[in-house]
DNA sequence: TTGAAAGCGCTACCAA
DNA sequence: TTGGTAGCGCTTTCAA
């Protein structure tokens, strides 16, 4: 640190050089309006004078409040998580927090030191897209800490924070009864943690599709993956030794769609001729990639927004019942799926 | 708020239960040697015991520190910036900073409340991309509180403040002198707002570069826009009503001409073959898009990383020299650019 | 409407 | 090595 600084101007030295009291000014600071208007001008003049900066740590501790809120992302390189994180940012700095931002690379030991770091920094609440490694002792801690907190996107099983995400459900239906109806028998499911709630809801619902249509579900045409573009490829690479190959996949998400798709290229088969691709997002390069993407809207800039307002709700709060706002997923059908069977 | 939360558990309670005086446990807390280990195997058991959570912001008010940093950036839906933002978070919490987000969507007003509520706040230094319509007003402003500042991407004119970035006028004449090689005459100059320095300093080098192959520079060739793909189509729109259509169009960044490339399609026209398009930054969706886009690598993430580090050093010693960080631009010849002439 | 005094939770400083 | 006291810059409370 530097070691001639120069000290920052305090309230007290306002005062003392508008002649008033430190309470008078910080009343004003504050804009109280019991404060007449001469003696106002008076004190906001000095403050200009002199280069007054609000000390909101000082205010803070003192008033008990935080206007700060914690946001724990996982990966920001992902445009899912970019455009959510876009949503929260807007919705919160308009309501008046600051946002303390940590990024976890879906690590649980990065979760935990981040989430230390942000209640000992007094957040007033917390926004979080849980690792999905996460347990219920996680969960503990952050109820007995008594700290307003919204799960976005993710949710750690059995836990009872307010939640708001899409409906990944009805999502999987919408794929696989599309699919099912295009002809599709054998329909593989590419990509993505398994730890993740998103990645369980998807498959949950992909099977129970699969027997309502009286399909079988056939394990080897399950593929998990790091949910990369990378990832995608690995998984395309790997459904495509099977003995008998799918005729579309359904991909945990786009950026994995994209990859599942390049992989194809690369192997001189065509996205959309030889398979069936479909994703889930609708992030913008699904429909700027060639063939352009079929998949589903998940929304992540409104859940960022929702979730951002409940957070607010929850501060103002904090007995209020929980919460879960669960956005309907819509189909895009591009040509990624258009498959002559 | 909630007005029955528990009361913060405090330094002062673990000591008294501890039987110890709260300066004793203060030093503890912070890992001083000088303690003996049963005191402090006994006041650690008791923090536990107790759910004790260290208040930064307190210890930061007394001690007159910061560890936290203020980040603005001008929108994370680009992914140039989200990459860069992914480069600055990483090193920066790898350094043990708090970080503080605010988005300022090029809004001059914006960045003057997120500047105003980082330093209430009490950062310990900035890292910024200023909006466009950033003023020497806003330089003094930033110097009088003397904050250690860095600057990333972007440069208001005539500051003193650190400086990463890309060489933006080596780029646009690796760019220029490809495209004259490759025997065009007419080259355009595509979208981005004119304000920003990486615009002027692009343009700047672009004439120059067509003026040292003996071409001239049509001034109906530039046409300004938003950075967005919708500025990229509407720029693109504008040139194909000129005369005599330009051959190549050299784009302010890859989001510029991937919008640019769609109005092609869009109008029957194939980038690539009936028009050569190079782009700026080399983002993900370049190599994505078909045809691939010709572009120049400008390196958010490693921008990032390099200012974080910056700042860090800045922090430490306020004294010392402004630095400037350009890193060499990269181009990468695709397909977009392949025109038979 | 304004002022004086106390104190938020912590660290700094000095004494023991 | 440990403890007592003062005070960071602000807000709160109560009195004037």
């Amino acid at each position: 640190m530097n070691s001639k600084k120069k000290r920052r101007v305090t309230l007290q030295d306002v005062a003392k050089a508008a002649g008033v009291s430190r309470a008078t000014a910080s009343l004003i600071v504050r804009g109280s309006p019991k404060i007449s208007a001469a003696t106002r001008e008076k004190v906001l003049g000095k403050m200009n004078e002199l280069g007054y900066v609000y000390d909101r740590v000082a205010a803070n501790l003192r008033s008990k409040q935080s206007t700060t809120v914690g946001l724990l992302i996982t990966e920001i390189a992902n445009p899912f998580f970019s455009e959510l994180l876009d949503g929260i940012t807007a919705e919160l700095e308009k309501e008046g927090y600051t946002i303390i931002l940590g990024t976890t690379s879906d690590s649980y030991d990065k979760q935990e030191r981040l989430l230390a770091t942000m209640l000992e920094n007094r957040v007033a609440g917390i926004l979080w897209t849980p690792v999905s490694a996460s347990t219920a002792e996680t969960t503990k801690q952050l109820i007995h800490s008594q700290l307003p907190v919204v799960q976005v996107g993710r949710e750690i099983t059995g836990s009872t924070f307010d939640y708001v995400g899409i409906d990944n459900r009805a999502g999987a239906e919408l794929v696989i009864s599309y699919l099912v109806k295009e002809g599709h028998r054998r329909i593989a499911y590419l990509g993505g943690p398994s730890a993740a709630s998103p990645w369980r809801e998807r498959i949950s619902s992909y099977k129970q599709a699969l027997l309502q249509a009286g399909l079988d579900v056939d394990p080897s045409l399950i593929v998990e993956s790091v949910a990369t573009r990378e990832g995608g490829r690995m998984a395309m690479a790997e459904i495509l030794t099977r003995e008998s190959r799918p005729t579309a996949a359904f991909c945990f998400n786009d950026i994995v769609a994209i990859g599942a798709m390049q992989e194809l290229k690369g192997r001189g088969l065509t996205p959309g001729v030889d398979m069936a691709i479909v994703g889930f997002d609708n992030v913008e390069e699904a429909s700027i990639f060639t063939p352009r993407l079929t998949t589903v809207s998940s929304f992540p800039r409104m859940i960022g927004t929702e979730a951002a307002k409940l957070l607010h709700q929850r501060i103002d709060d904090f007995a209020r019942p929980a919460e879960r706002i669960i956005l309907e997923p819509e189909l895009h059908i591009r040509e990624s799926s258009q498959v002559r069977l």
